[in-house]
DNA sequence: AGCATCTGCTTAGTAGTACTAATCAAATCG
DNA sequence: CGATTTGATTAGTACTACTAAGCAGATGCT
């Protein structure tokens, strides 16, 4: 149904753009942004990524995962270090503070989604996890 | 299932992110952002809007919703007058280049859009059809 | 009528994200 | 050993969002 195509398009922009702005304003005084906090997942999943690694992972340029890294490495939440074997690239790893500054935020945003998820109805949760990765190949495509 | 919950709101975060990320990166040159596609688009379901609706409709301040005003007016896309009611409002309309950027913008999208959405199975269409709602209800909440 | 208050909007300042282009330094290729 | 490529940084631009300060019109109270 070729009318529907348009509609789901609208409507997930109208969707993707609301929930965007939504999970910034979540966001409260002390806590990393939604991209740095990406940022801290990854290196939490990963240590030792080099600068482009983690612009590739964020599907970002260099000048600007540079500019987020660097406000990370500011608050001290990772620190970079040059690579020993290409000493062009800097690797990063997640310090202390920065595990926990990731986990407290990543806690602090899932509270508040889940309470939101909670008033679903199962199938609609289930729905919603079928549809994820789904909008992640769509976003990636 | 609890577990399920935390997986679902992670992954709905980082979608959200990139395909936020991913339709800002698809305008060009001369085509309006966003969030101000989205006043236009508003503006075409219902003219004579004030500020205080526009900003109502897209959930942000009077502050923000007036610097993407104070841009579209520039670009001639929408006119601003005083309400006769009540000269304290202004009230909005979209002006034929306004209408026609709309337009423009919104085709040039949904194919970018309606490729990826193509690409899917039917049944992976008709699901996001029935999740778009559910997470602009989310965001809304 | 006249002052106080409320309401609608604007503007300035701050912060964050993204991009491109220019530049620098290390590695690698011929 | 120069020329080129690659990894990263920085500067400049554009946008979005927020708060706070301030202005002007409307309304309410005495």
């Amino acid at each position: 149904m070729p009318e529907n195509i348009d509609e789901v398009g609208a409507e997930l922009r109208r969707a993707a753009v609301r929930l965007y702005s939504r999970f910034r304003s979540e966001r409260v005084e002390g806590e990393v942004s939604e991209e740095a906090l990406l940022v801290l997942i990854t290196l939490d999943k990963q240590g030792g990524m080099s600068l482009s690694d983690l612009a590739a992972a964020a599907k970002v340029t260099l000048g600007s995962i540079s500019q987020t890294v660097r406000r990370l490495e500011q608050l001290a939440y990772i620190t970079k270090s040059r690579d020993t074997e290409d000493r062009r690239k800097v690797v990063f790893a997640l310090t202390e503070q920065g595990q926990q500054a990731s986990t407290a935020s990543r806690r602090h945003r899932q509270d508040w989604l889940n309470a939101r998820l909670g008033e679903l109805t199962a199938a609609e949760r289930a729905d919603l996890l079928r549809i994820a990765p789904l909008l992640l190949r769509i976003a990636d495509s």
